[in-house]
Formats: structure tokens, C-alpha cells, sequence
DNA sequence: AAAGAAACGTTAACATGATAACGAATTCGT
DNA sequence: ACGAATTCGTTATCATGTTAACGTTTCTTT
């Protein structure tokens, strides 16, 4: 991050602020818990955090039908705003993946969402939110950048 | 760290109050820098720390002889302390171990290791201050507790 | 249906992380 | 020897992590 996050403020969003855009612009819409759980953030942060997104119209925050969830979506500018930096945060992971060699890598990778996944499970005494991804090029549940 | 935290709360120390007495009772006394590095903390931080846990006596600071560096050792009472939570420190290794198992338990800490070590080492371009540990107990040269 | 429990976010308060600006001490180059 | 560049640590500032206390809304229980 050290090397990426630069990179995040001359585009003017922070570390925390560029994981929530991300993990929007890849889906339509959620709630904030899901986003939150989703990301690894916890709920003051990310309160904080759509508060400022959404004044910077970079997200959109609307009441659910059970309206004490807060939907939330990236907006156009949003979306955009990811679809330009996302090389860049390519970059880091090749960069990680060089450092190790691509064996190592994936195995690393394999490794810590394992031990997320177990260590969840028994925090939370069964109720996994973790799910699985079979998709050989997902790089863990918690993308970092 | 979820689950030590409370632990730690009741001895009266944060994360990082304790991650300083850790290190600093595995040696005899270290500069303020090696410390920093020892355990990857920002310099701003550990001035912070070390301001704290010097008034509570649990650390002790004083200048060397280049009077640049502050040179930093754990008091009696530093060093009890980490005496009476180390058991519960140990305990939270086992948890991890137990839930990825011995064997990949051990990849991991040598994947991560490596990754650390190989991503400084081009960090500062070529001064790498991460020295190995041959001692096969090591955990890693930055224990999280 | 009404009181109590639970779920979801927000806010508050304090500790830490990150970056930059600074002060003091030391080393370098001339 | 002397001024500039370095090194080490501190301080300032802002964003985030962490925990607890709250306000709302919904679900439960009776």
C-alpha cells in the first residue's frame, strides 16, 4: 500500500475509500452491513466513509424497504473513478506475485482466505458470511487494493 | 486480535503498548529506530508509545552516545507484564495453528516471512534490515501478539 | 396490541496509522 | 574548520480502527 496509496491521493480518495468504491463498482447495490462485512471494515469507519463518498456524489445512499438499512451504489462518477485507477492496483498485485513467484503467490493467497474463513467461522459460532470463490483469478474475498 | 484485545484492555495495555514490551523483553535495550523497524512501526507512533509507557515506568529512555538516539529498555515492571500475558499470547498462536493445522500453518508464516522480507529488501532498494531468524520457534520477525 | 428484545446505523471518544514539517545532533565535502 | 546535507526523533494533522452508547426500526413475546 505504501506504493499504491500515493497514487489514491493524488486521485483524491484514501485507502478505505478506494476498497469501498471498488467493492461497489462491481456490484449494483447493497446494504451498508454487507459492504461492511464485505470489505472488512467496520461500521463507524464506513459511516463515516459513505457519509463523505456520498457528499462527493461518488455514491448514492437511499433508505431499503426495511428502512433502517441504508442501500447504497456507486455512481457514474464512482464507477468511473475505479475504472481509471483499477490498473494501477493491477500493477501492485503483479508486483506481490513477482516478488514471490506465481506458485507462492497463489498458495499465500489460498492460505489466508482459508485462515479467514475458519477464523470467521468459529467468531461468529457458524453463521459464515464468507463465501466461497471459485473464480481462479479472485485474489481473496478482502482485496487489499 | 479481536479476541486478545480485551485481554490486553484489562492488563491496561493497547496492541502496540504491547507489541514495545514484547520486543523489548526479548532483548536487553535497542534504539528507538531499531525498535520501529523490529516491529513495524511508524516512527510517529512509537514516540507516541514510548512517551506513554515511559511515564507508567514500564519502559525506560535515555540518550546514547551518538545523542541522536533514544535508547529504550523494559523496566521490572515491563517485563512482568509481558511474563503474566505471555501465556495468553501463546494461546492465540495455538488458535491460529489449530485452525489451518500444523503444516500449512507453517507454510504460511514462511510465505508471509518471505513476502516481508523480499518486498523491503527493494523497498529501500538494497539496505535490507531484515535479518533472518534461524530459530525455528520464530513466528515470523513480526509477531502480531 | 404493548413491552421488551434484536437488528442496523450513527455518533462519540480515544488510540493508532500516515504524511509532512521540524528541531537537534552528526557526518560530509571542501 | 565551516556550512550543507543526513540522520534520528518529535510534533502536527488528518483519516481510520476500536469500543461503547444511542436512536430507529423491526421482530418477539406475552
Amino acid at each position: 500500500m505504501d506504493r499504491f496509496r500515493p497514487k489514491l491521493k493524488r486521485a483524491g480518495v484514501t485507502e478505505q475509500q478506494w476498497r469501498v468504491l471498488r467493492a461497489l463498482s462491481e456490484t449494483d447495490e447493497m446494504d451498508a452491513g454487507e459492504l461492511a462485512q464485505a470489505i472488512c471494515l467496520r461500521m463507524p469507519s464506513l459511516s463515516r466513509i459513505l457519509a463523505d463518498l456520498n457528499e462527493r456524489r461518488l455514491v448514492q445512499k437511499q433508505l431499503g424497504a426495511d428502512r433502517r438499512l441504508r442501500i447504497v451504489r456507486a455512481t457514474r462518477q464512482g464507477r468511473a473513478l475505479v475504472e481509471r485507477l483499477s490498473p494501477l492496483s493491477e500493477q501492485q498485485y503483479r508486483r506481490i506475485e513477482s516478488a514471490l513467484g506465481t506458485k507462492h503467490y497463489q498458495r499465500l493467497m489460498k492460505d489466508l482466505d482459508t485462515l479467514i474463513a475458519r477464523l470467521s467461522v468459529d467468531e461468529t459460532e457458524g453463521s459464515s458470511t464468507v463465501q466461497e470463490h471459485a473464480d481462479p483469478a479472485a485474489r481473496g474475498q478482502n482485496p487489499a487494493l
